[in-house]
DNA sequence: CCTAGCTGTCATTAT
DNA sequence: CGATAATGACAGCTA
């Protein structure tokens, strides 16, 4: 407001608000709606199926809408889409309009490439699919990512940033030939992990010149040489994830941490269960897993199973505005696809390659690597994530303990930040292996009386294996054995009540979740009720009009006429035709308007079939 | 002082 | 059979 501005150089402040939710609640709110028909005013038909939307939602998203709604401004329109748009691509798109999000299977991204192109969608790249399509089509043959050439699949000189390692998607997003504020999305390394925040409305942290993208992007080796992150206290923003080059010994997760959990990864991966699943965290890792746990959605192993869950291979590509969009491989079993390995692999030895390999621990005798081993993820790198570091350094982790949930969360994932304004250890930042500061002092000082030879919070970090391996090196006395044993005890248990406790409230949540849906529905069902009632009443009031008139050219009265036509006897092709009835009696003749009508609803109107409430309750 | 919520611990059961 | 996870119950602490 120039008019505001004073002239002594002074400055009216003027505060912008920009909701970091907004627009995904928007979105998310949209989606609802398109799936409960709220709202909806455009039907669109595919290969006779038929579509709810909002017109203004497709023709945002899609040039072909845009046009047809344009030229088509009638209410509740319905449009026909021809041939070359097939269920198969169409469906997909739709739900990217409205989630952000596109699933591609191996079977459809055809289909879906196809649609997309004829109908001109927006932020969709001819790039994507290009780089897809061979994923997809030989998905059996482990998706070849390309490593450090960046070489592979993507034809050269198309959208290839050559010498980086990843593959720019120009104008991936926005579909937009203006510079945008933000770096053009990177697909990083061509599958970047779900690890958008839980929002994608705001960049995560103010963007600095240089550090614009702090996140997979600022992380990743290609960016490090140059990346400021490195030089800005050490510590990656991307989950307080220190630096390359920094020094070990400042890690938060003390050495014996970090080690066990390799051991335990290991061991993890050779079962094919995902050490960052959340249902099933490391035992030897409390923090992690259960950061892990409660960020389910930055999670780029979850294990669980989503209802939506995809083929096997098939990816999600997401958009987002102000961050990468991202495609996350889903999986369906407990197995990693070999997509997923080559993701974590990727960002393993991609985020920090020279640390990967001067960190490594011998392994542990009793968990070599398996044959099958090979070639599978390593998890080194969780080494170098400072999980422990508060929330509030991260802007992912940060949001997740806000209320105002990400608009693709699930009930679970919200259910901490919505339940619980003090985040429980296990979720907290300032969580950690040892107890309270007083047991812990009590079990330090109660190590020292046993002469305990290796750190307590060994105890309870190492891994199964490794923790029987140091007893038996050890020769500890009974005294020490019952003292470890007892601690390492409690500490599992005391991680697992709090496992426990958080699985109690996300369950909670979710019924929560539940019955505020089934409110919704019920609510949608009393609107349909009273819509239909109005129907209802109008149909019969013209009907009895009807008659009425027919009475009034010397027909039998209304009520007979109508009862004659409500007769078993009548033949089925006699409409209100004035006719005789044998079977028609006086006492047959019904004397009530609402009796007449009330027989004369077609049963699918008669209001105790559309509902509980009967017209004269509800009126 | 009471209460609710959180947390650690123990006992038990299942895997 | 031992280790571990899950969970109910209980107690202590704290706001």
């Amino acid at each position: 407001m120039p008019g505001t501005m004073s002239v002594d150089g002074h400055q009216t402040s003027v505060f912008t608000f920009q909701s970091a939710v907004h627009c995904c609640h928007v979105l998310r709110s949209l989606d609802e709606q398109r799936k409960e028909d709220v709202l909806c005013d455009v039907t669109i038909v595919v290969e006779n199926r038929s579509f709810r939307a909002h017109c203004s939602v497709l023709a945002s998203c899609c040039d072909y809408f845009h046009s047809r709604f344009l030229n088509n401004a009638s209410q509740n329109l319905v449009l026909t889409l021809p041939h070359q748009v097939t269920v198969e691509g169409f469906e997909p798109l739709l739900d990217f309009t409205y989630t952000a999000k596109l699933l591609f299977t191996e079977d459809n991204v055809v289909a879906v490439r196809r649609c997309a192109q004829f109908l001109g969608f927006h932020n969709l790249d001819q790039a994507c699919f290009q780089f897809l399509s061979p994923k997809l089509s030989s998905h059996d043959a482990a998706v070849q990512l390309d490593r450090k050439d960046g070489s592979s699949e993507v034809p050269p000189g198309e959208n290839a940033t050559s010498g980086c390692g990843s593959r720019q998607l120009e104008n991936w997003d926005t579909g937009s030939a203006a510079p945008q504020p933000t770096p053009p999305p990177v697909l990083e390394k061509n599958l970047s992990l779900d690890f958008s925040p839980p929002c994608p409305a705001s960049p995560p942290f103010p963007a600095a010149p240089g550090q614009e993208q702090l996140c997979l992007q600022s992380c990743g080796p290609e960016l490090q040489p140059s990346s400021t992150a490195t030089g800005s206290g050490g510590l990656c923003p991307f989950l307080s994830m220190p630096s390359p080059g920094e020094e070990p010994a400042n890690l938060n997760i003390s050495e014996g941490v970090a080690l066990e959990m390799v051991d335990e990864c290991q061991i993890r991966d050779k079962v094919e269960v995902c050490p960052l699943s959340d249902q099933d965290p490391l035992p030897g890792d409390l923090s992690l897993a259960d950061q892990a746990t409660e960020c389910s959605t930055l999670c780029p192993l979850r294990t669980s199973a989503t209802p939506e869950t995809p083929d096997k291979g098939a990816l999600i590509f997401e958009s987002s505005e102000n961050t990468p969009s991202t495609l996350t491989p889903m999986e369906t079993s407990r197995g990693r696809s070999s997509v997923e390995r080559e993701v974590a692999e990727h960002l393993a030895k991609g985020f920090w390659p020279d640390l990967c390999t001067s960190l490594s621990e011998p392994q542990d005798p009793e968990d070599p690597p398996s044959s099958e081993s090979v070639g599978t993820v390593d998890f080194h790198w969780l080494k170098h994530l400072d999980l422990s570091a508060a929330t509030s350094e991260c802007p992912f982790l940060r949001d997740l303990g806000s209320d105002e949930t990400p608009a693709v969360e699930d009930c679970s994932s919200a259910a901490q930040s919505e339940k619980s304004p003090c985040p429980s250890p296990i979720n907290s930042a300032d969580y950690s292996n040892s107890d309270t500061e007083e047991d812990a002092s009590a079990t330090q000082e109660r190590a020292r009386e046993v002469a305990l030879p290796f750190p307590v919070k060994q105890i309870s970090t190492m891994s199964r294996s490794a923790f029987q391996q140091i007893l038996r090196q050890q020769q500890l006395t009974q005294e020490q054995l019952e003292f470890v044993h007892d601690v390492r005890r409690r500490s599992k248990n005391r991680v697992a009540a709090q496992r426990c406790r958080k699985r109690k409230l996300d369950c909670i949540h979710k019924l929560e979740c539940d019955i505020k849906k089934l409110r919704g529905q019920k609510d949608k069902l009393h609107q349909e009720q009273l819509q239909l009632k109005v129907s209802l009443d109008a149909t019969l009031q013209s009907l009895f009009s009807l008659c009425q008139s027919v009475c009034s050219e010397g027909s039998p009265p209304a009520e007979q006429l109508l009862a004659q036509y409500l007769s078993p006897d009548r033949p089925s092709s006699v409409l209100l035709t004035p006719m005789s009835s044998p079977s028609l009696t006086s006492q047959d003749t019904l004397t009530s308007k609402q009796q007449v009508v009330g027989e004369a609803v077609p049963p699918c109107l008669k209001p105790d079939l559309v509902g509980p409430e009967t017209p004269s309750s509800t009126a």
